[in-house]
DNA sequence: GCCAACGTTGGC
DNA sequence: GCCAACGTTGGC
């Protein structure tokens, strides 16, 4: 099982909205290390939500429920979308600032590749954020 | 709103 | 194939 972090800008997809639709098509992506990871993602990997731009938290976990297809949304076929169902909200959203003060959550490339939209997270670095956000 | 980082495009 | 120009993302 692999752990992932998807990233989405609450004023274009918000977690609430996430939560009410129940599953949702992951498309819209155009950045192919962002895709290359998409691709990886396995059935019921595990996958945190964080809010970009305006919240800077990590608010929620969801699965991979269905893996990578074409990009319904592409007009050629190098794009791929996955479809994710949302498991639960976080009791307590980790933001930004505080994983940039935990030692441990350096490598992760929220930190230092602001811009990648989906990365991996190792076993560790998703067990040490569950933990924190329990 | 500004700007740094960085991915993409296009001229050569 | 290089690199400058440009556009976009996202933190602050």
């Amino acid at each position: 099982m692999k752990y992932w972090l998807c990233k989405s800008d609450p004023e274009t997809y918000s977690w609430d909205e996430f939560v009410r639709d129940g599953s949702t098509m992951w498309d819209g992506v155009r950045n192919y290390e962002a895709r290359n990871n998409m691709r990886h993602m396995k059935l019921g990997d595990k996958v945190l939500i964080y809010h970009s731009q305006t919240t800077r938290t990590i608010v929620g976990l969801s699965e991979v429920s269905r893996e990578a297809l074409p990009d319904p949304t592409a007009d050629d076929d190098k794009w791929v979308a996955v479809e994710l169902t949302a498991k639960r909200t976080l009791a307590k959203p980790l933001s930004l600032a505080e994983i940039k003060s935990i030692p441990d959550l350096q490598n992760i490339a929220l930190v230092k590749r602001s811009r990648l939209s989906i990365m991996p997270l190792t076993k560790k670095e998703f067990d040490l954020i569950i933990e924190l956000t329990s």
